[in-house]
DNA sequence: AATGAATGAGGATTCATTCAT
DNA sequence: TATGAATGAATCCTCATTCAT
């Protein structure tokens, strides 16, 4: 076609930065998964509807994940990460001045993360998922426990000789209140995770720093 | 083999009455689903490998269950069968004076199962199961939760305003500590299974009844 | 337990005689087919379904069928035996004094069988069925169309070199248009029947018998 | 071949552009499907013998058709559409100057093409057949009486009062002439194909437009 | 005659993943 | 890098039918 030579035609596609356009990409796919998850359940999950779901090819998905575990893995990541940051931000926030604020306000800063994201529930809470994710979940738990245990610790909340054993244990237990709590509903019993706060602070506080009268706190 | 010459041999085949031998088979099934899990994963768990495992046809095993997941599920609740059982028959051994000694009785009537049942292991405590096994572990684990708060209160451990629902966290808790304890072997965790105990019992004690000094006693 | 010598206690099972019994299960089974095929269509028929909607147990329906096409192709005969007594009753009642009334009279005594049927229409007009029953299907029209043609000879409706070839293609062209008919409800499309009706006349009035003016005859 | 020197060998594999070999795997399964009807017939066709049939892996065969019906149905799609075409050249190489040769002519073609064709005889005269077919054969048993009905009337041999259900009425009755006329053999009974053209034409002669004497035309 | 139990023999379909381009 | 197309490898489950009693 003898098109007028000053008008170059520009290639209509492509404007997208190619890394951006991976980013993005990622990004899709993830939230695809997290809509199919929490629609049709883990088991249901295939690549294939993901990859259609997220418009993008198939063949395409594998580009950005090696596998389909390694899928659900990164949403599970993802979601992890949101948790450490709610978790840093709401400590950051108020007076730790016991071991009891502690617990309360990281428990609680787990709940208002698992009702931004249900496709976690789904995923990692109600526990039918894939090797991948649980591994991932238990070290994620270990890396929180050890994070919250070196704070505890700094704070002067903890006793230095807290095992490392039962900071893990500590948020492992929390992980199954929270299993329970979230087990029928969305939303989550609230009751049953004050109780599970009070468990684990009951527990922990075996471990506690002498000091200030900590047990007669109220809780707010 | 010098029978009776009088005895008039017995027809060769099917000697094995009809009951008996559905019995039999729906445990070698159950049996040979049970090595399979063990050996190879509930996600390499097929039918086939099932029914040939156990000598019987496929078309058959589908005659005593309805479904793939039917056979994981009658594992599990043979399994759980058993647990109750022996939480039985421990608690029914000792003096159960103070509600650390139910508690610990109990946690270490479980391992005890959990050791002897390794399938049991990888379906139920391993987690990743699926829906039916799953809702009958919560519900098995509400019954016993409601037997032994109904023995604690009844025994003079525990004030009668136990909630039921602290009763069932407890019970819960205790599951999530098994799972951490056989997270990497099949052996368990001991020293993880007893900071279990400790933590269940210190939360239960909230609840105990006031009466002798229980919080002093040594564990065994 | 020592009854009354007078009082023979008759066993409580057994009132009904064999004959009868085996007569009437026959029918039941019959009757769940039909039902059945209506509900659910042709391709959906399983003889355990049959048996368990009859109340007969699976293996006693081979007693009385050879076959899974053997209940069909009873089924159709039962049918099609009640579609020849319809025929002969309305033929008797009324003045067969021309062709015209003698298809007319025949394929309406039809349509009114396949409305007290609606497993026929299924089974037998609506097409895709097994080959036994398409083969007695075949054969029953063969019969039909021999009957219709002495009948009309010895009434001296047709001319007797009517061809038997004449008389069949004409019952199975009757036959389509009941399909056509039924296909989109189980009422049937009266006027294409009408219409089916004409066109059998107009076809079969080349072998009229010469005689009283037929042609010009009211249609009631 | 002795190609030029300087030119470079293409590579070995794949010298068929991609959608050329789309198409012809779609022919090769279809052609299969065609072959294992005829020799054993629809019921005992499976996707597994199709694809084998075929040389393509069943797994592809899922590339090309949503299931097996829909293979069936292509198939029958594809006989139908040469159908169309025969009757349309057959049409344009003769003088269509009455009813009787439109119907005889049209009635013709379709037998040379079920002479061609034997698996579209086994699949859709046969009937029993799936759903989807016979739903095909239905909608296009409508287009084709459209398309005729316009013929005759545009051509003047037709009162445009002619019925549509009339002109679909014929052409299934002529479909059932063809079902009987090939029950037996795949040779189709000629003299009972002549019949049934004489029953339509003798039909739809009723609706023909007055003109020049028709009735006496002579069947070549 | 009656039947609970047993089973051989598939069969349709799915899916994660990989190429060739 | 991107992708349409291809596929190997399984899997669950069904069903008509037959025995043994």
């Amino acid at each position: 076609m003898p098109a007028a030579a000053a008008t170059p035609t520009t290639p209509p596609k492509r404007r997208v930065p190619r890394q951006e356009r991976s980013r993005r990409r990622v990004e899709d796919l993830l939230d695809a998964a997290a809509r199919l998850v929490v629609d049709h359940g883990v088991e249901a999950l295939t690549t294939r509807d993901i990859a259609v779901a997220a418009g993008v090819p198939v063949a395409s998905l594998y580009q950005y994940f090696s596998d389909k575990e390694d899928v659900m893995l990164a949403l599970a990541q993802r979601d992890m990460a949101e948790m450490d940051a709610q978790v840093a931000e709401d400590l950051a926030a108020v007076d730790v001045h016991s071991v009891a604020v502690l617990v309360r306000t990281t428990m609680r800063a787990f709940v208002s993360v698992y009702h931004r994201r249900p496709a976690f529930v789904e995923i990692y809470l109600r526990g039918r998922t894939n090797l991948a994710v649980h591994r991932f979940g238990r070290e994620h738990n270990a890396r929180i426990a050890e994070t919250l245990r070196a704070f505890a610790i700094e704070a002067g909340l903890a006793r230095d000789d807290l095992p490392r054993s039962a900071a893990v244990l500590a948020v492992e237990v929390g992980d199954r209140v929270f299993q329970l709590a979230f087990e029928e509903s969305l939303d989550g019993d609230q009751e049953l995770v004050e109780e599970g706060i009070a468990m684990v602070t009951a527990y922990l506080e075996r471990y506690a720093a002498p000091g200030p009268d900590l047990t007669t706190e109220e809780t707010p």
